[in-house]
RNA sequence: CGGGGUGUAGCGCAGCCCGGUUAGCGCACCUGCUUUGGGAGCAGGGGGUCCCAGGUUCGAAUCCUGGUACCCCGACCA
């Protein structure tokens, strides 16, 4: 089945199909029989589990603690915050009866049309509305603050066209909403959240990205300041991969949540929200994935060693995995996480390529000559290398290996990017690039919302975001930083700011 | 919602224009033998309401009419 995957190359016209048989072959994913949803496969929820975990523990590192909202919000909530509303109402499904009933005119079941509901209830898009509902509930004084909620869930936007992991109609993700008692806390708290996701963006996915406020247009429903983190993937195509949102006061207006404040006085909360999704599984997969299958960095691989034995007969057999499951004990104290596949159905010239599809970044081959030398076969995913090397210490050195691994990969990524970035002055220079290059683009903008309508309407580019620190642009980073002339309308720039086309 | 395209075995497809054996191929699956240091070979086998409904015809996967589902491209979006 992978022999199909081979024929493709990453970067090549179809990239899109590059991707989605990817994702179903490597055991990922697949489309669902319902419109627009996915189904995750066992190892792509393993992938999504490790996610969890790592981001579990910073957010938990970060003071938050996990609590669990209603699936439905009633309509009304959902209009209570204009542009909130404005924002989602053309992606959400609607619930509006609750009952079926035997269709009179035949098998089947239709809706009861005496069932229908008094309010209609909308499956979550965000939960933002029924949260801030709660919330005025549990809050009455300074001394409820700061509440600094996190929920896992999954939400629903019923987009017009979807996309495995990268825009699926349901999807899971976790939201973060806090609390504050003054606006500097709450945007210390959004600043806090977006440099939680992009050292585990760069430290746990090896995707490096680029932290940056939204422009006013393309900033959160609701919200007075959205901070993203941005990546870059092979196809040169920009993915917003996890947002923290300023909200102000905007919620605690819409749903009347006052405190009262150290000196008596009645105030209105501060607020933040944030969330990353299993988009993040589609970032990891485009960011380093290659023509063998998925290339997963060794922090968030669900298996780090895979043991392929080398043998004729099953006593044979039986002798090399009785040393493999030596060498296994010895990983598993290190940490890490091993299998031995000792499937006796399939050959192991199958094992290896359908290992490499699915990304494992170390692989062990052990057969006759090595048991009798000593020695063992280890192979790398990232650079697909194999080398045969003493079975003495082989523990050790692999344990230090996944981090070098680790490393490699978000090296490589980072290298692209570097070779991917360009700064342009002129406006039929960033038309050039974005159609003979792609990728990140630094450019000067006057910062009006109308210059970047027309950008997007001529070159489908956008502004991906106003970055905050510079220096992750390299040697590129100083000069970016400084004031310009907008590249379309001459009007002048305080800084460069980072367009591409996006998914 | 606009513009294209496709529905034939679990998956990928050919056959349709020009109606006519028992609907075919590759992968996958099952059985047996031989193999096993990079996706095995040979032999045999199982599996189909040809998307649905109606029509034309001696005869429809093929032609006609209507429906329906899905995919791609745009607008929308994490």
């Amino acid at each position: 089945m992978a022999k199909e995957l081979k024929e493709l190359t990453v970067r090549e016209d179809d990239y899109s199909k590059w991707y989605n048989d990817l994702v179903i072959k490597a055991g990922l994913a697949e489309n669902s029989a319902v419109r627009g949803c996915m189904v995750i496969k066992p190892y792509g929820y393993a992938i999504w589990e490790k996610m969890q975990a790592a981001l579990d523990t910073m957010f938990k590192e970060t003071g938050h603690v996990n609590a669990y909202f209603p699936l439905f919000i009633p309509k009304s909530f959902l209009s209570k915050e204009a542009k909130h509303v404005e924002g989602f109402a053309k992606e959400c499904a609607v619930v509006t009866h609750y009952r079926l009933k035997n269709d009179p005119n035949g098998g089947g079941v239709v809706v009861d049309p005496e069932a229908k509901l008094e309010e209609e209830l909308i499956v979550r898009p965000t939960s933002e509305t029924i949260i801030w509902n709660t919330y005025k509930n549990w809050i009455q004084s300074y001394r409820d603050l700061p509440i600094l909620c996190n929920q896992w869930a999954n939400v629903v936007r019923w987009e017009m066209r979807t996309r495995l992991f990268l825009r699926t109609a349901e999807f899971l993700w976790q939201e973060g909403h806090t609390a504050h008692a003054t606006r500097d806390e709450a945007e210390a708290e959004a600043q806090k959240m977006i440099g939680v996701y992009s050292d585990f963006a760069e430290q746990w996915m090896a995707v490096p990205v680029v932290v940056g406020h939204k422009s006013e247009t393309e900033r959160f429903a609701g919200a007075e300041d959205t901070l993203t983190i941005e990546a870059l993937m092979q196809d040169g195509k920009a993915l917003q991969s996890g947002t923290s949102h300023f909200l102000g006061q905007n919620f605690a207006k819409a749903f009347d949540v006052q405190f009262t404040d150290k000196d008596g006085k009645l105030e209105y909360v501060w607020a933040t929200s944030w969330g990353v999704s299993t988009r993040l599984m589609g970032a990891l997969i485009m960011a380093h994935s290659d023509n063998n299958g998925l290339v997963l960095p060794p922090r968030l691989a669900p298996i780090q060693v895979v043991m392929v034995p080398i043998y004729k007969g099953e006593e044979e057999l039986k002798q090399i995995v009785a040393h493999m499951e030596t060498i296994a004990a010895d990983l598993k104290k290190l940490g890490v996480s091993v299998k031995i596949d000792d499937r006796d159905n399939v050959r192991s010239g199958f094992k290896f390529a359908e290992y490499e599809l699915k990304g494992v970044p170390v692989r062990l081959a052990i057969g006759p000559r090595d048991l009798a030398g000593g020695t063992v076969e280890l192979a790398r995913r990232d650079t697909l290398t194999k080398e045969i090397i003493p079975a003495e210490g082989i523990a050790a050195h692999i344990a230090s290996l996944l981090g070098e691994i680790q490393d490699n990969i978000y090296k490589k990524a980072l290298d692209f990017r570097t070779a991917t970035t360009t700064p342009v002055d002129s406006y039929d220079e960033f038309k050039k690039v974005l159609e003979e290059k792609g990728g990140f683009i630094l450019a000067h903008w006057d910062g009006t919302p109308e210059t970047e309508e027309r950008i997007k309407a001529d070159t489908k580019a956008t502004v991906r975001c106003i970055p905050v620190d510079y220096s992750v642009f390299g040697p590129l980073g100083d000069e970016a930083s400084r004031p310009g002339k907008c590249m379309v309308t001459g009007a002048p720039s305080v800084r460069r700011v980072l367009f591409a086309k996006a998914y």
